[in-house]
DNA sequence: CCAAATAGGACTGCATTGGTTCTGTATAGT
DNA sequence: ACTATACAGAACCAATGCAGTCCTATTTGG
């Protein structure tokens, strides 16, 4: 129902919290004990994270998880992106051939366009920002100008 | 994924059909033909505009639907709306209750911005816009004015 | 009355998601 | 060297939701 995977959410909180303390290692299961989890389940949203490099880690006793960039270096998107992989609103918005309507489609490329105005949002919006109490409001200046 | 129904996209191309010839009166079956795809299926989803009210039907021989209001008049969030529910990025952001995480979470009040954001990108595109061959970029004014 | 067309459900197969489990590997401390 | 801790990676399973179909009214023009 376009909405993020839940486990696109507990992610995004797990980085959050990461962020308030950069540099910190954390192991999975302080983690999953914070925020109220299975173990497992975080362990292996940390896991994704890592793949994307958006996590470094330390294996053995004493080991956990730290940003490998700093905070206000990672976006909101890069997190979606990590968990759900590329964002594509629609079938056709990630390449050809997977939407059945494509042949003399009319909404294809504008549909490709408010896909990109959300990936831009989503981009905009770092893990700084969103462990500040409450960010501003994301003003979007909507295409009052349009084509002729 | 953080993407549209595929529901959804086919009910975007019924509406923008509809938008190019308004007033027009267009019946399931002719738009399932126009369209490609199985007749049962567009029925379907043009009970689901009727009953959002972005459709008018007419019943009997000849009858068929048509718009409600003026193609610029409904917005592709008023489509998304009524295919798939009020729109809510995360489980949090239609009301209390429905996330886990909520005592303690610090992301909540700022997801619910990036929704809103998404909100107004959505309801800022009309049916009349995506008829258009290609709409300008819809320029997000991304926070970074944030707080302090 | 009949045919065309919508109105409204109920129903089903399938894909995705949320979540678990298992085996392997690296490392710190004893 | 041994062991406990903790990550690495994959396979696995149950449940939810989605895409699509079907069936039975009801309305209306001819
Ligand atoms: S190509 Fe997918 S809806 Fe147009
Ligand atoms: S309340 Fe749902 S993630 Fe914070």
């Amino acid at each position: 129902m376009l909405r993020i995977a839940k486990l696109t959410d507990y992610a995004t909180v797990l980085m959050v919290r990461m962020a308030r303390e950069p540099g910190c290692c954390f192991s999975a299961a302080q983690l999953a004990d914070e925020l109220g989890v299975p173990q497992p389940t975080v362990a292996k949203l940390l896991k994704h994270l890592l793949r994307a490099q958006l996590l470094a880690s330390a294996r053995g006793v004493g080991g956990g998880y730290s940003l490998a960039l700093a905070p206000h270096a990672i976006s909101v998107a890069d997190v979606v992106g990590a968990i759900e992989g590329p964002l594509a609103l629609t079938e056709c918005a990630r390449g050809k051939g997977n939407c059945s309507l494509e042949r003399g489609c009319a909404t294809r490329t504008n549909w490709q366009l408010i896909n990109r105005a959300l990936r831009v949002a989503l981009q905009a919006v770092s893990l700084a920002d969103m462990a500040r109490p409450q960010l501003q409001p994301i003003h979007v200046q909507a295409l009052q100008e349009k084509m002729p």
